[in-house]
DNA sequence: TAGAAAAACTAATATCCGTTAGTTTTGTAA
DNA sequence: TTACAAAACTAACGGATATTAGTTTTTCTA
């Protein structure tokens, strides 16, 4: 029987993914041995293979999972009908969220994603460019209805988007503040400032 | 006689590091061999070697050059005898303009870091923590004086200066818009925030 | 319980890496 | 021009890397 175990629900590739996730994080792709990564779960370096395709191969289904979970949140708030603003407030809870839920893959999806290879990176990167695109989009609307402030919309997306994703270094004060507290203060922030 | 150039002003070692900067930067720490950074100086790899000491060294002297600038620049603006918004807004426009003027370094301080061995790796936090601290220091001031709202301040930090790391992108667009109208609109959202 | 399929193992390979040793070339100063 | 020092070069080493081949063990199914 294998000794890779699957997690309750799913193959044991995804285990295997799930682990890579957390050794990539913490040292690197480059930098992680598929040695490394075999002694973690308990196996031989070869036996991986039998699972998995190769190395490339599990930093694609990392970033491209996560790429996907955006864009399809993305999809459904275009499609609701809020306000911008309030849209604007979803897509930042969301990013906190994911980012303290699946926190390893978030994390190599946003720092790794260079070592994707070709026709991956190009992929990857494109998908990236697109997510941004529409919440300018979203911001510019907001402008022309007069619920956002005559910023520069790329400028606003640029800012929210690295704001969120600096939720990592969170990870270090997981308990000193609650996530909801977290949550609250950022949006407030991002949304309406620091002055009184 | 040595076939690399030392920049107009500056050692040959310098000018060693400069380039590492860059190709780490492209490449990532792990992924840039001496051999691809001797490529590109114009050398065989061991050449380097009668100017710098190791791979490892090049990446401290890259971190803390960065370190030193910014704890400096803090010190500075600390010893101001300005007001509490006024400091967050000279914090900021440093931060974009280092940013923008040193993009290689600071984006390597950023994200290669964690490759420093140790004792520089803990030097290193510690360092980035201290600073972290001292800027927290500076907001909870700005809410005892009521110049600031009652926001968790390490979240505005870190709101903050995740922000402002996200300049990175803007390496990309940099024609599209100018550096004054990028630091008027960042230092204007993440004080006033997005909302009429 | 027998046979098939899955997944583990060992051994090995070719490649790349940082770095050292030893030598030769180049530039500088007398 | 000669001697010295700086910095280049070639060759090589020891170690790590992802991955393959071939074999044995384990597990599932009938």
């Amino acid at each position: 029987m294998a000794k890779i175990k699957a997690r309750l629900n799913g193959t044991k590739k995804d285990a295997i993914i799930q682990s890579a996730a957390a050794l990539f994080r913490h040292k690197g792709f480059k930098a992680s041995s598929m040695r490394e990564l075999a002694e973690e779960i308990g196996v031989e370096a070869p036996s991986l293979y039998n699972h998995i395709g190769s190395k490339s191969e599990l930093l694609q289904g990392i970033c491209f999972k996560i790429a996907a979970d955006f864009t399809q949140h993305l999809q459904s708030v275009e499609n609701s009908g809020n306000s911008v603003i309030h849209k604007l407030e979803q897509l930042i809870r969301f990013h906190i969220r994911i980012m303290l839920q699946e926190y390893n893959e978030v994390y190599v999806a946003n720092h790794e994603w260079k070592h994707l290879e070709e026709p991956f990176l190009a992929d990857f990167l494109n998908q990236r460019k697109s997510y941004e695109k529409r919440i300018t989009q979203l911001i510019k609307d907001g402008i022309s209805k007069k619920e956002v402030k005559n910023i520069h919309p790329h400028v606003a997306v640029l800012t929210i988007l690295s704001a969120v994703r600096g939720i990592e270094f969170w990870q270090r004060h997981k308990t000193a503040i609650s996530t909801k507290e977290l949550e609250e203060n950022m949006v407030d922030h991002l949304l309406n400032g620091l002055t009184i």
